[in-house]
DNA sequence: TCTCTCATGATATTCAGTCTCCAGAACTTA
DNA sequence: TAAGTTCTGGAGACTGAATATCATGAGAGA
């Protein structure tokens, strides 16, 4: 469990290791990776770093979170019909609860899937590299939006 | 748990129900997802419509899985770097194990789900529709054939 | 058989994400 | 601090799965 001690230099940190360089447009989009608690798309990540670069565009976000996607310091979590969203705080796979009205995205706490993937390697013989758990529902404030009307 | 009397027969049926209509290339898509064992891709099912209903074009088979989507006989898989898959033998939401290297799709055994699934609806007072929970490794076959060279 | 819909097929369109190219910026070494 | 090398950013074209449009054709009840 990690603590999130400061994310941003732990990215940095790795960043430096494995040879990327660094720059004023890299950095902008590290640390609203490390600081954003919900999910930004890539999108949301481009429209965040133009307010200070605004000549940024769209694939050097993308490129970056390539570069981070490939050290493992960004959890890109992928959707086919809505854009991909990407997680800089928790950058190792982890269950989430997704709101299918208003698209939130939060991490609930949940023991019991570290014993569940460690019985199915056993039993199915399959080399388990990651997992995806989503769940998809409507979150207390949807629920009440919706009773109200 | 379901024991897939006859997946065609229900799909019939509740096409019916609800009022779409049958024509050829509708049932061949039906046969297709009823029968396949494996998780079809579109593109995949269109070229085994295309074999006996050469005019087949893709936008048949995308219409057809939204109809069967609507009325839940049919589960999407969705991958956002990849195809989709569908599962029609198992139209509800379940686990996948899934190999990164030949990209088979099976479906483990697993219980457990359902308590956590609870519980979690408990906790974070979300309303749960649905979930996804994919396990991503290398399939024994493909261990053994990294292995051998 | 008629008629009213709905489905099909051909094509265009969308949109997230990727690729290419090259100028210019960042590190390295001296 | 200057030269040389390699990487990065920006612009725009491109890709590929999926969707939309629309004229024509087919299903099914009356």
């Amino acid at each position: 469990m990690e603590k999130t001690p400061d994310r941003l230099d732990s990215m940095l940190g790795k960043l430096r290791q494995t040879g990327f360089r660094m720059t004023p447009q890299r950095l902008a989009i590290l640390k609203i990776l490390a600081e954003s608690n919900g999910h930004p798309g890539a999108e949301q990540i481009h429209a965040a770093v133009r307010k200070n670069f605004p000549t940024t565009t769209i694939a050097t976000v993308y490129k970056t979170l390539a570069v981070l996607k490939s050290i493992g310091e960004v959890l890109e979590i992928e959707f086919s019909g809505d854009y991909n969203r990407y997680d800089g705080k928790k950058p190792y796979s982890h269950p989430h609860l997704i709101c299918i009205k208003c698209k939130k995205i939060v991490d609930p706490e949940l023991a019991s899937l570290a014993d569940m993937t460690e019985k199915l390697a056993l039993e199915s013989g399959y080399e388990l590299i990651t997992h995806r758990l989503d769940f998809y529902g409507i979150c207390p404030q949807c629920r009440k939006r919706n009773s109200g009307v």
